[in-house]
DNA sequence: TAAACACCCTGAAGCCACTACAGGGTCAAG
DNA sequence: CTTGACCCTGTAGTGGCTTCAGGGTGTTTA
């Protein structure tokens, strides 16, 4: 199977799978020796299956070669699967929370101007011009919507 | 006020605030004729005050730098302002639910390994092995939690 | 048989909002 | 006069791709 046709399978490009396969996501692929095209097979349709699956579970790169590691090693400990999945998750909950904290904030500063008007008037912007609460910056200093875990 | 007090004040580091500097965010800083040191005035404080108000809810540079137009701007329509945050607390929620229904499939995923055993009866990597459901990858596709908006 | 077009290759640059580093200059205190 | 804190510029790195430049290959149709 060429490359075109595997990004077809699996709703992604074909540059996203040449990056996973040159950052070790997915085992190297065969050559066509006559013009170097790549060429795939069950197993690597396998991987990129659970790959794609943790992809859309939003786990880094760094997670995903930790988990195959113990995919690949049967005799491994449940425990380290565990943990990543744990970790992730906390993660994930600990973003939701803070952006629930954000769009709090937001709402509130969207009350400021109800009533459309002139800019000079703009409690919005008025609102801006003001420095953060201590507590906010304090526990959640700055964060952004596509921020960091 | 030299560019470290000022980082100092904000919270921020000084190359936070050269790198705000080079791109517009807060005007071009006075330099002192002998050693080239930045120097800061009230405007610089009222602009960053603004900025980093602005980032700490999240706002990308570009919202901002529009934000910041209409600050200039008295004259301006209260509605340019109102649509740009109405937008980014529209992103802000989207990225919430995304999170949340995320949270539910690592919730369910954890669930499949309850009693630590061996790798090789672990329910998570054999659910990970599983393809995507149709409607998650339909809807949600890829999103990560660091994710784009 | 040749042109058109779809597909494949590599390697480098761009995205975002910083952060870190290299390699220097300046300034105040002891 | 040395130490150490601060300042400068410019470049590279982060992550997970995406885009682009500049090619080669393969199939189809005129």
């Amino acid at each position: 199977m060429k490359i075109g046709e595997l990004a077809k399978q699996f709703n992604c490009t074909v540059e996203t799978i040449r990056y996973y396969e040159k950052n070790g996501l997915i085992p190297a692929s065969v050559r066509d020796s006559t013009n170097n095209y790549r060429h795939y097979q069950q197993r690597h349709l396998d991987q990129l299956t659970f790959v794609r699956h943790c992809r859309a579970l939003a786990m880094s790169h760094a997670e995903i070669l930790e988990l195959l590691q113990a995919r690949q090693d049967p005799s491994a400990n449940c425990r380290s699967i565990d943990q990543i999945i744990d970790e992730h998750l906390q993660h994930v909950s600990v973003r939701i929370a803070e952006l629930q904290l954000l769009e709090d904030q937001l709402q509130t500063l969207r009350q400021q101007c109800k009533t459309p008007g002139s800019r000079k008037d703009c409690g919005i912007i008025q609102d801006l011009d003001r420095p953060l609460e201590k507590t906010v910056r304090a526990e959640h200093d700055i964060s952004h919507v596509s921020g960091s875990h």
